[in-house]
DNA sequence: ATCAAGGCTTTTTTT
DNA sequence: AAGCCTTGAT
């Protein structure tokens, strides 16, 4: 059983079997961190600890499914024991339980990031503020970042510091949005990302003998990433590990790129003054990339000042050194790029799917989007917006969340008159406003209209009771139903399905099929359990604003070139690496270069984006580059300077730069971007975009999936999923519109399909 | 109540 | 360049 220790390197080796007491691994960039991890994990098993006294945080579904699997195949089913997870879930699930106590029902609705901004956005209006002045995006900063540091509103509001501040920012009035803000989550039994570690800690902190229970529980604590932690969640693991100090961090203070969104470097840098007798093990041999690229990044995050002392060093060959592209325009950097990929594929024999592209913003992705189509290199967008979160699907979810916790006001504002059935702005207003003065839900106004009457017109008064009769009749159903069935019926009752059925636009076609997906996801949930009760609904709703779009989609099955941010990329690894868009004012970017904090966490993040290559880093920029339809121009980055020229290849100019023939051609968009009215050529665009969400675009249009008749999809062949990619047919069951397959697909897994939803294409 | 046009904003974003 | 919100017309 202990044999797979032979398997480490002795530093990896000593951090797995050190178990009790704290312990901090500092893993390089490439070292093996989620090995020492697994391992770690595994080790306590084969010890013949109990895996329910096991606690391991990430901060990502993805990155704890993985640590899930590979420990299944290390110790066997065990690994499903433990209780393994991302924060949020972790977290939201002791909330569900023991949430009772702060005053929250356990069926809260989780608030995703837009539902927030448009709460704020509704109270910024109530009070009669600048919505110019008062953005959502800012007051939800400003709350957020207050959550993270365990500041409550009513602490923010008598905090001088805060409130001077805001007064300085011109918006005295943040403090009152956050009480507000605060109040009107509470009422709609709702938490947002943020109170899912706010709450924590406080049920922690006023509840000693539930922090007692957890602490019993969780004999053993291991935290992945832990650079990126924020004071709420450092809290909660200290308080979590406090009785017997068995608290395991791992992480890279070099990679801790996540600042902006209340992350602290120093919980890493402190963890020495935290445990004093604390053990480190660092982790300083790269298995990744050359000695070129390590040697490169070395020299680039050695300019930092904050940092760990550590020596990252590879046995690996020198490689290839690092070329440096340099375009005339950004649309020229993309045809260079494109080139370059092609060139790359011909001459060294490499595969798409070895070869990724990164950058700062996303909005960098077009002009590269456009060169790969144009070479016919089949490529794929991460990131961009999660399945769960497209307008369509929230539409739908919105009725699920209001069925299950009929306090929920974003949901209920969302599709009150959602599909149109005549209950127009005034209306609301009124019901808001009715809420507001009698302290109650908008559901308890128009659920109760003889005790709280409306001055609306009796035609609207009719449409609010038949909504409120419908919503009820799926709440009598909620219990009774396995959320499939009950999810059929709310999409057909609603009219939901029949609305977007009758638009034939390629978007309400795609809105459609997303509404099937969905249905046939809860389907498949449904199947995984045999009693009804584990197939109601709110089980399904439980962790859905929890998902991100990096949970459907497996990069094994696909060949293609991968773009992303460079914040996407951490964690991953590609044979060859472009990173673009290397501009003063972009990389590092504008909006972080006044404090030298700021500056280091483009330094870590250009650390990050570098250390993600296995043999080959390529870096690009481009003297002029549109941004916000407006040309402007750049000096190259610092960060190119930062990089010792030996390790450098000379730049490469475009070749159309230095004939001087696209300055001519520049000049002429120029000329035509300021006139306005000219017209426009890129029937691509939309299908383009359609996709990114998708996260799968080819050079010509995919959109066409041509279902087969069912009848023809029978047990053995191959078949391919929009989504899922291909798969084998292992089992068909139910006949004609209700047949059902299960489908195998490698990578993936097994899943049910519904065949007069799946839109399964027979592969020969 | 609903729709169309015009105007304004714009980083990164594991949850 | 594009999405989203507000405004204005019907």
């Amino acid at each position: 059983m202990e044999n797979f220790l032979q398997e480490l390197n002795p530093e990896q080796r000593s951090a797995v079997k050190h178990t009790e007491g704290p312990s901090m691994v500092i893993a390089g960039a490439g070292s093996g961190k989620t090995k020492v991890l697994t391992y770690k994990i595994a080790f306590l098993l084969s010890k013949g600890i109990n895996p329910f006294n096991i606690l391991a945080l990430t901060f990502t579904n993805k990155a704890a499914r993985e640590m899930k699997s590979r420990i299944t195949n290390l110790v066997g089913n065990d690994g499903h024991n433990v209780w393994m997870g991302t924060f949020h879930s972790v977290f939201s699930r002791i909330l569900r339980v023991d949430g009772n106590l702060l005053g929250y029902q356990s069926n809260f609705t989780i608030y995703d990031t837009n539902d927030s901004k448009s709460l704020i956005r509704s109270i910024v209006k109530e009070l009669n503020l600048d919505s110019k002045v008062y953005t959502a995006n800012n007051i939800l900063g400003r709350i957020s970042s207050s959550k993270n540091n365990l500041i409550s509103a009513k602490a923010y509001n008598t905090n001088n510091e805060l409130l001077l501040a805001d007064k300085a920012s011109g918006k005295p009035f943040i403090g009152q949005i956050f009480t507000i803000y605060t109040n009107r989550l509470a009422k709609a039994n709702a938490m947002d990302f943020d109170d899912l570690l706010y709450n924590t800690n406080l049920l922690f902190r006023d509840f000693p003998e539930i922090l007692y229970k957890y602490q019993m529980q969780f004999k053993y604590v291991l935290v992945d990433e832990y650079q990126d932690t924020n004071f709420a969640q450092y809290l909660i693991i200290k308080k979590l590990s406090a009785n017997n100090e068995n608290i395991c961090v791992v992480g890279d203070d070099a990679q801790s790129i996540y600042s902006f969104r209340g992350a602290n470097i120093q919980n890493i840098l402190n963890f020495k003054n935290d445990y004093p007798d604390y053990s480190i093990f660092k982790l300083e041999q790269n298995y990744r990339s050359t000695k070129t690229i390590v040697n490169a990044a070395n020299g680039v995050i050695a300019k930092n000042k904050d940092q760990i002392q550590k020596e990252v060093w590879t046995s690996n060959e020198q490689g290839n050194k690092i070329p440096v592209l340099k375009a005339a325009t950004d649309s020229e950097e993309g045809i260079m790029i494109a080139e370059s990929i092609f060139e790359t594929k011909m001459n060294l024999q490499v595969q798409n799917k070895e070869i990724a592209i990164l950058y700062r913003t996303n909005a960098q992705s077009r002009s590269i989007e456009d060169a790969l189509r144009k070479k016919n290199i089949e490529y794929k967008i991460y990131g961009g917006l999660s399945f769960y979160q497209r307008k369509e699907i929230k539409d739908l979810l919105s009725y699920f969340r209001l069925i299950i916790n009929e306090n929920d006001e974003e949901a209920l504002l969302r599709i009150i008159n959602y599909p149109v059935r005549g209950i127009g702005k005034t209306t609301i207003q009124h019901i808001t406003i009715a809420a507001e003065k009698e302290n109650v839900s908008m559901w308890e106004i128009i659920q109760h209209p003889e005790k709280h009457p409306l001055p609306v017109s009796s035609t609207a008064q009719k449409r609010v009771s038949q909504f409120v009769t419908m919503i009820n009749s799926f709440k009598a159903q909620l219990n009774k139903l396995d959320a499939y069935e009950l999810a059929k019926q709310v999409a057909s009752a609603t009219t939901l399905l029949r609305t977007l059925n009758e638009d034939k636009t390629p978007e309400g076609v795609s809105k459609f099929e997303n509404i099937e997906e969905l249905l046939n996801a809860i389907y498949e949930f449904t199947t995984h359990n045999n009693n009804l009760e584990d197939k109601l609904l709110p089980l399904f709703m439980q962790d859905v604003a929890l998902l991100t779009d990096q949970d459907n989609d497996d990069k094994n099955e696909s060949n293609k070139v991968s773009l992303m941010t460079i914040h996407a990329s951490k964690g991953l690894e590609f044979p060859y690496i472009y990173i673009i868009g290397l501009e003063e004012n972009l990389f590092p970017s504008a909006m972080s270069m006044n404090t030298r904090s700021e500056l280091e966490e483009e330094r870590r993040l250009f650390y990050v984006a570098l250390t993600r290559a296995e043999k080959r880093v390529s870096l690009s920029y481009a003297e002029n580059r549109y941004k916000w339809g407006n040309l402007t121009s750049n000096r190259p980055s610092r960060f190119l300077k930062e990089i010792d020229p030996l390790f450098l290849d000379q730049a490469t100019v475009s070749k159309t730069l230095s004939s001087g023939k696209s300055l001519r051609k520049f000049n002429k968009t120029k000329a035509f971007s300021d006139t306005k009215g000219y017209t426009k050529m890129s029937p691509t665009k939309s299908v383009s975009k359609n996709m990114k969400a998708i996260s799968s675009a080819t050079p010509k249009s995919s959109s066409s999936f041509p279902p087969t008749d069912i009848q023809n999809i029978v047990v053995g062949i191959t078949v391919e999923h929009q989504r899922f990619g291909k798969g084998k047919i292992i089992n068909i069951e139910g006949n004609q519109s209700n047949k059902k397959a299960t489908v195998f697909f490698p990578g993936i897994g097994q899943k049910n399909l519904l065949l007069k939803f799946a839109k399964l294409k027979i592969v020969k």
